[in-house]
DNA sequence: CCAAAAGTGTTGATGCTACACCCATGA
DNA sequence: TCATGGGTGTAGCATCAACACTTTTGG
C-alpha cells in the first residue's frame, strides 16, 4: 500500500511530526531524524529533526503518524497522542529549512500545517530498525536538544507539557517502561519528567493505591546490589472521575 | 483586506472551526449558524453548524478563527484556545454535507481537515451582529444541541472536555462573565459547566482564596431580593505552579 | 566486610467536607 | 409581612509532607 502510493497523491498542505518518548532509566528520551540522510541526500546539511511526513491525501491523520513511526521503529500500535496543529506562516521559513524543502519537497514553497503526536514506547523493545531510513535515527537526551529544523523546538515543547499533564493525571508513566520493572525505575521516570524530587516512601504508598501495579515474584537479576521486587502494570478502566471539585493548579 | 482576498487565495485543504461559549446566567451556551442561510441559498437544509471557514494560504490558522468570530461577533481580541485538528477522511461525508459543500466551494470534494478553536465571551457584551451573516447565528443552549452537519458534535464534545479541564486548573470563568457580577453567579457558572452541585459555602471561601476576586461597592440592581455585591476579576499572573505532585484524576 | 540500593511507619499539620440559620431587601 | 436569595463559622475527618534506619544482596 505505501508502493503504490504516488507523488500526485501526497496532501501537499498537511503534514504529521511524531515527538516519540523513551525513558533508558535515566533520564527521558527523544526519537530524532538527521533530515538530509533522510532522502540519501548530503550537502551538509546535519539538522535534526522531529520524524515526520506529508500526509496522503486518502489517509487519516492518526494513521500517517503512525505510518511514519511504522517505518522507525517497525512497531505498529503505538499509544499516540495528538499534541495540535501548528500552522504559523513561518514554520519553514528558516533558510537551512528552505534549502531542504527544495530538495525533497515536490512543492518547496507550498504552505504545510503540520499535526503534532506524540508517542509512549518503552525503549528497548522498540530497537530502531537498522535498515535505510531508520539508520540516521537517534535517541536524543530531552534535556540535550539542540536547536531542531523547522518549528520542531516548539512542537517539542508542548509536547512535554502535554507528557507532564498526563502524568499527573493518568496512568501513563507505564507507557515508558518495560512489562516488569521495579518501583524504582517508576519513581525515578516520575522525577526525572517532571523534574522534582518526591519523597520516595510517599510516592511508592501512593503509586500502589492506585491499583495499577501487582507485585510479582521475580526480582531484579544482575545489579550489584539488592535485587528489587518487580511489579507489572495492571489494565484497568481508567475513571477520569471529574469529583475533583473545582481547584486552581 | 478580507476584500481583495480571492477564490484562488483560499487552502482548500485545511478549515478552522469555532466553538464560542457563553453563559446567561443559567445555562451555557454554544455559538450555532445555521449553513444554508450563511451564503443566501435556501434549499430547505436548516442543519447548524460551528462557525468555520477555509483559511487563506497567507494566514495564520489562529488569524483565521479570529477573522470568523469578527464577522460574527464584530469583537477582536477573543480569548482562543485551539482544541486539536480533525481531519478523519469521513468527516464531511453525510449526504446532507455534501450536497452543502456542491453548493457553496469551489472545490467541494477536497479533502479538509479543520483546526477547532473554542472562545469565551460575556454573552452580554458580544452582542451577535445584526447584519448579514450574523443574522442565522444563534445562542443554543448547550444542552439541547442536536445533530451538527459535519463531525461538530465531535468537535463540540472535545472542546467542551477541554473547557472542564480548564476550570478546574484555571481562572478562565471570569471571561464568561461581565466585569462586574456576584459571586452567585460564578458559582452557578461552575456548577453548571461542571454539572455538579458544589457545596456553596466551600465553593465560595475557595474561589476567594485564590485571590483572583475583588470586592467592590457595587451591588445588584432590579432584583427582588437582597442585592449581591458585585466582585470583579482581578488580573494577575497565573502560576501553574506543577508542585501538585504527582496524583492520578 | 563493604557498597549500594531496597524496604518500611508514624506524627503533626493542613485541607477538605458536611452542615443550618439569620439577614437584608423588594414587592 | 412574605418571599427570595445573601451572607456567614465550625468541627470532625482525611490526606499530605516530613523524616531515618535496618536489611539484603553482590562483589
Amino acid at each position: 500500500m505505501e508502493s503504490n502510493r504516488k507523488t500526485n497523491n501526497i496532501n501537499h498542505s498537511v503534514s504529521v511530526d511524531c515527538v516519540v518518548f523513551g525513558f533508558d532509566g535515566f533520564s527521558l528520551k527523544v526519537l530524532l531524524v538527521q533530515r538530509d540522510l533522510r532522502d540519501n541526500l548530503d550537502n551538509g546539511d546535519d539538522t535534526l529533526v522531529l520524524p515526520g511526513d506529508l500526509i496522503y491525501i486518502d489517509e487519516d491523520l492518526e494513521d500517517a503518524a503512525s505510518r511514519v513511526l511504522l517505518d522507525l521503529t517497525g512497531i505498529d500500535n503505538l499509544f499516540l497522542e495528538q499534541i495540535g496543529a501548528f500552522g504559523s506562516l513561518n514554520r519553514l521559513a528558516k533558510d537551512r529549512d528552505k534549502v531542504w524543502l527544495d530538495l525533497v519537497r515536490p512543492i518547496p514553497e507550498s504552505r504545510v500545517i503540520t499535526i503534532g503526536y506524540f508517542a509512549l514506547v518503552n525503549i528497548k523493545n522498540y530497537t530502531i530498525r537498522p535498515a535505510g531510513f531508520a539508520k540516521h535515527v537517534i535517541w536524543e537526551d530531552f534535556n540535550e536538544v539542540g536547536e531542531l529544523g523547522f518549528d520542531h523546538n516548539h512542537i517539542l515543547r508542548t509536547a512535554i507539557i502535554k507528557l507532564r499533564n498526563k502524568l499527573y493525571h493518568e496512568p501513563v508513566g507505564f507507557k515508558l517502561l518495560p512489562k516488569y520493572f521495579p518501583l524504582n525505575h517508576l519513581y525515578t521516570l516520575y522525577n526525572t519528567i517532571l523534574n522534582s524530587k518526591l519523597d520516595r516512601r510517599n510516592f511508592l504508598r501512593r503509586i500502589l493505591k492506585t491499583g495499577f501495579l501487582k507485585e510479582t515474584d521475580n526480582f531484579q537479576e544482575g545489579v550489584p546490589h539488592k535485587p528489587a521486587r518487580l511489579y507489572k502494570f495492571i489494565e484497568k478502566e481508567f475513571e477520569n472521575d471529574n469529583n475533583h471539585k473545582f481547584k486552581f493548579y
